[in-house]
DNA sequence: ATTTTGTCTTTGATTAATCAAATACTCGTT
DNA sequence: AACGAGTATTTGATTAATCAAAGACAAAAT
């Protein structure tokens, strides 16, 4: 079974590979788990020794069938466990990702059929990202517009949050623009680099990048 | 802060002290750890200089109240994710221990203070162990009677497993000598060394040695 | 007072994960 | 073609946890 360090690896690089079969480079890698670059060098060596990616020196790594399989499994009890403590715990949802990077590694797969079970089967976690299923398909990096993006005035939902840090998510919850809101750009302006939106709860304002953070979907 | 293996040596320690400040022996540690004697002897001499217990070579260890402590949270941690994981998660009594044994150490005192709080902040766990305060106080070993040793007649209520192998419970989920079921000692045969039991859903036979694995009190 | 036995401790290795610092590539620029 | 900048890999150590096998000790038996 691989171990707690080797689940995080895989998972840092299943959500660093943007499409199917992209290469990620090591020191992205080394920048995302918060070790040396040559830290990186000898684990995904091991790990290519395992199976679990393919490694080519001086270009980057992929992960291998196997490989995908973990890290997908690992991805989706982070997500049911956040869902969990928000649902059932009631915890702030600004917390629990913290808390879901330790418990991933800890549950076993029957609490989590308990889990998935007393949740009714969700498909998204808190922040809106979407919760692979048991079959392990493929994880649908967002595709679709972002309030950045998107057509002015139409009226929209609110589908999921890319930046979860606790600063960003203090911010999301303040202004009501949690996944799940009805919001419309009302104006979008490339010049100050300002986005004013409009929710049921009022008015939200908010910079391009930080809009851009933001996946909705028309309707 | 302690990783999971000093935590579950330090919890060893502590349930392998009958009292007080009794030493336990590091044979008696290499068993329940299921390491070799070599490796508890480098370990205790890492733990006792990291003050958490006190090594008299050749002799035993005797936990240092800083010891005491963290073994005292762990397994209050213990106790109440096996009771959250039967009550709440619905999840069979027999396999919540090895459950409880991992996730002891990745839960945070943040979601143990939510499960404390839904679960109405219980005082024993699904077998009956009791659940340690978070101020610490000792952990009281049965000191009271057992189907083997009490009075015979008397209407009693079933307080403790003592023994928590899977097969043990099993039976004991048979029979209904659940913690809190009552029964009353019909025969104590030491010849034959059998006890005999009256419970309401029928009567339950049993090995004098199995019979003192279960706590009980008179009412 | 020896010897034996059973328990502890030491010693020397091993595996996993990590770092710092030295070294080696690869590209894009002179 | 040579250089320099930016990455990546190697190398040599370190820490935690573990084992096997050798050695030391203390209590019990002779
Ligand atoms: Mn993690
Ligand atoms: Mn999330
Ligand atoms: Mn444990
Ligand atoms: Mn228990």
């Amino acid at each position: 079974m691989p171990t707690s360090t080797v689940e995080n690896y895989l998972k840092a690089i299943l959500v660093h590979s943007s499409d199917k079969d992209a290469v990620v480079a090591t020191g992205t890698l080394a920048e995302a788990l918060g070790v040396t670059p040559g830290t990186i060098t000898t684990m995904v060596k091991s790990m290519a020794a395992r199976g679990l990616l393919e490694h080519q020196p001086r270009e980057g790594v992929r992960l291998t069938a196997e490989g995908r399989a973990v890290a997908l499994a690992v991805v989706r009890k982070h997500r049911l466990i956040e869902t969990f403590l928000v649902q059932v715990l009631k915890m702030d949802w600004k917390e629990v990702h913290e808390e879901a990077e330790a418990l991933e590694h800890a549950l076993s797969d029957r609490v989590l059929l308990r889990i998935d079970a007393i949740l009714g089967h969700p498909t998204s976690d808190p922040h809106g990202d979407p919760i692979p299923s048991p079959k392990a398909p493929a994880l649908d990096r967002g595709k679709g517009a972002t309030l950045a993006t998107c057509e002015v005035q139409r009226p929209l939902r609110v589908e999921r949050i890319l930046d979860q840090s606790p600063p960003f998510l203090e911010f999301i919850q303040r202004t009501g623009l949690k996944p799940g809101a009805r919001v419309r750009v009302r104006e979008r302006d490339h010049t100050s680099g300002i986005v004013r939106c409009e929710l049921k709860e009022g008015e939200a304002t908010l910079g391009l990048p930080e809009a851009a953070k933001i996946d909705v979907r028309p309707l």
